[in-house]
DNA sequence: TGGAGCATGTAAGGAGTTACATGATTGA
DNA sequence: TCAATCATGTAACTCCTTACATGCTCCA
């Protein structure tokens, strides 16, 4: 219910076409929002007919045209309303604390080494967002609006990726004591 | 793709019918995976036709009589094949993020307030794990096997909201500071 | 000329939500 | 007898994933 909501925040920052986005929601968007390029397709198309944004073709040399997306007003206005909305709590669903809590009825050893495997991909998208945090906000202090928003958000990111990095070694370190 | 999976996982450690399936998701499990009655009730339709889980009808007496699921041989295989299998990133999708970020482009003191709600929720919650933690492990350390897997994984829901708080509260106050 | 990357899609199906429906029993 | 709770479902719809399809341009 929510990827329009997440193309018009996206669109607002810089018009794009579809592969930008996916690119954006890969990358830096990733952190908060999952899509792929079928589903940006998709509602971008509907977005359009609904009038929430309009499309403008841009010829480029050296490569196809693309279609190049930005907020219309209706678009304004929706996003207005939905940011002024009640939010749901975000629904969790993880895959891995189901397994960590049915590793009794199955190979241990197994579940164990998914659950390195899960650490050492935190550890790297954490240093990533580390990267990001020193590159565009070398010096957080004095961020307003708009910079300060973005700067929360992959505060935010980064606090995710400990809280997986902590409670992972937290797991192993309990199931390696014991066995 | 998973929620039969969070099942066979519920059914091996009790069986039960479908309404307390569906409590428990509200309850305990609900901090790593949510459900809603009628999917818990079209999953475990399938999952008999597939031979998973087996349906016996209990008579009570003063309340209807309910069908009481187990899990069943070609299930505990299924569950076991799921066990070892690699487990995915868990996909993120969190719409207060999405709002944190596009909070620029409509009443960031909507948007502030909506912040504060989901901090008294989180807090709310983290107080019920505190109280599941102390009543069903008051002594930690000697904990193995089963019953360390699910000591685990409420420590997990409790970090998990402590990185909301933290979070939410880094949001709130960076931006009660610059108003 | 043929592969890699850019760019945009369609089709089919599974997963999940929302709204509605039914019937039994208890207790006020 | 009527509301509340227990208990199980159906129908319709949206959301999301997986797999497949198409065409362009550059460069080796």
């Amino acid at each position: 219910m929510a990827l329009e909501h997440a193309l018009l925040v996206s669109l607002s920052e810089r018009p794009a076409s579809g592969l930008e986005l996916t690119r954006r929601f890969d990358a830096s968007i990733g952190y908060f929002w999952t899509a792929s390029h079928q589903q940006i397709y998709r509602v971008l198309g509907r977005m359009e007919t609904d009038g929430w944004v309009t499309c403008t073709v841009v010829a480029q040399q050296g490569r196809p045209a693309k279609k190049v997306y930005e907020v219309a007003d209706p678009g304004r206005a929706e996003l207005e309303r939905w940011l002024a909305a009640p939010t749901a709590p975000d629904p969790l669903r993880s895959e891995v604390m189901v397994k960590f809590r049915g590793a009794s009825y199955g190979d241990r050893a197994a579940v164990l080494d998914q659950a390195r495997e899960r650490l050492a991909d935190h550890r790297t998208r954490l240093a990533h967002y580390d990267r990001l945090a020193e590159r565009d906000f070398p010096e957080p202090a004095g961020l307003r609006g708009r910079e300060l928003d973005l700067y929360l958000v992959l505060r935010g990111g980064q606090r995710l990726e400990h809280f997986w990095i902590d409670w992972l070694t937290e797991y192993l370190t309990a199931h390696e004591e014991n066995r």
